[in-house]
DNA sequence: CGGGCCTTTGATAACATTCAAGCTTCGTGG
DNA sequence: CCACGAAGCTTGAATGTTATCAAAGGCCCG
């Protein structure tokens, strides 16, 4: 612990790629006094669509789902927040998003008015909060697609072959063949991030499972025997990207 | 015109809302040094997916769309852009997007790496520019509940509804009736646009035409006597945003 | 062991796509 | 200046995918 009560900076998992990665010694020093850590158990509300939003902060470990809401009631997820993504938006106190916890969640926080002064006089964290944007940025407009051109099939495909490959990119030793990854999402969610019904999603899972491009073990834990033929059912990547 | 033969920054156009809004007279000097103006004609492609971009800019005046294509065809149109719009991404080369000019377009620019040294002493631009990706992000997000949720008839009006209402917003004397549009766009780029074939957008946009929702000009051009009926049409909108 | 939530599966219906044809509009060249 | 052609737009009919409605089955936790 240091000299504040909180877990070391440099011990941190999300150390390298959070919006802190470029920091040196002495601003995680002045970080590490001024964060403060919160918990959420799954299922868990962490921002209500048109509330206040006093802090700002980085997911450390767990899942978490931003999504929004018409007045009928239909949802649509418009992000998933993994280990390492920042929540919040410096500079507006009201969040338009829902963000609910899918797992157990921890979040390495700052009070919002401290966070918008310090980053006005730390470029490493802004330089790096505007990388981490355009990467939102792209992995939304690549969400688009998804829900404006593809299949039912290709959808699911796609969301189960995303958090593989990105399940792949934390693990040690990567592989291509039986990778297992376990959802955090029930099949609503599943349904919420990708534009279809609970039914359709169901029915498109078994259908791969059925095919074996997916094999399934206990509904929410899913092996992926070959991830390129799962790739296959994406509907092809885009075009020289 | 300037010492250096460009037009003056503190006469320009998109002045107050661009990647520039925030410099002072000093910084502009500097900018109206580096910068250079490309014309595009309406249909001209201003990049490739794929292609390596070699300077970033302002939407001076014009509109352009931005696009993604997998294999087989199939298109999907991520963002618009329009006037005080910024296109490029400092620090990254190649760009995942397809920029063609759907009216005539001129471009604010600057070459990538120069505008890249350019920010790092600039907080006034980098801060911007940060500003800039949170809203369009959020643009980006919005219209993934387009894309997902909306039916044919909500879709068209979501998007003569945002159409107006940026009208509105740049001209002098806001109105909500009688609301007059021109669309640079044809069907089928609509159609890219809200994840439809060209054959349903028209039939959406003639139906809203003959219930009286909006009203037909040569095609292109759309005038709305009531913008509060129009916006009824695009499902509503979002819970407490 | 029971209850609640999640999931699967089936039947039906709605909505958007596809395919096809004809119609405007606009620009160009005879 | 008109005729022509191309591009863009409209409209119709048939098809297909996904949503909707309904019911039953599994799983986990108290």
């Amino acid at each position: 612990m240091s000299l504040y009560g909180n877990p070391r900076c440099s011990d941190c998992g999300i150390r390298s790629r959070a919006v802190c990665a470029r920091c040196d010694e002495v601003e995680l020093q002045i970080l590490e006094a001024a964060k403060f850590y919160r918990r959420y158990e799954a299922g868990r509300r962490i921002a209500w669509a048109g509330d206040e939003m006093n802090f700002v902060g980085s997911v450390v470990s767990g899942i978490a789902t931003i999504s929004q809401s018409m007045d009928d009631g239909r949802v649509q997820m418009v992000g998933l927040l993994l280990p390492s993504d920042f929540i919040g938006h410096p500079g507006r106190a009201i969040t338009p998003y829902t963000i609910i916890a899918a797992s157990n969640v921890t979040l390495c926080c700052f009070r919002r008015l401290q966070f918008e002064r310090l980053i006005k006089d730390m470029p490493h964290i802004s330089g790096r909060l505007l990388e981490m944007k355009f990467d939102e940025l792209e992995a939304a407009r690549q969400w688009m697609i998804v829900l404006g051109r593809k299949t039912a099939r290709e959808r699911v495909a796609s969301l189960l072959f995303s958090v593989a490959r990105r399940e792949i990119s934390f693990s040690l030793m990567p592989a291509t063949r039986n990778v297992r990854i376990d959802l955090p999402l029930t099949r609503e969610a599943m349904s919420e991030y990708l534009g279809l019904t609970l039914e359709t999603v169901s029915r498109q899972i078994n259908r791969l499972g059925r095919e074996g491009i997916i094999a399934l073990d206990k509904k929410r834990r899913i092996i992926i025997p070959d991830l390129a033929r799962l790739n296959a059912e994406t509907g092809g990547n885009l075009v020289s990207a």
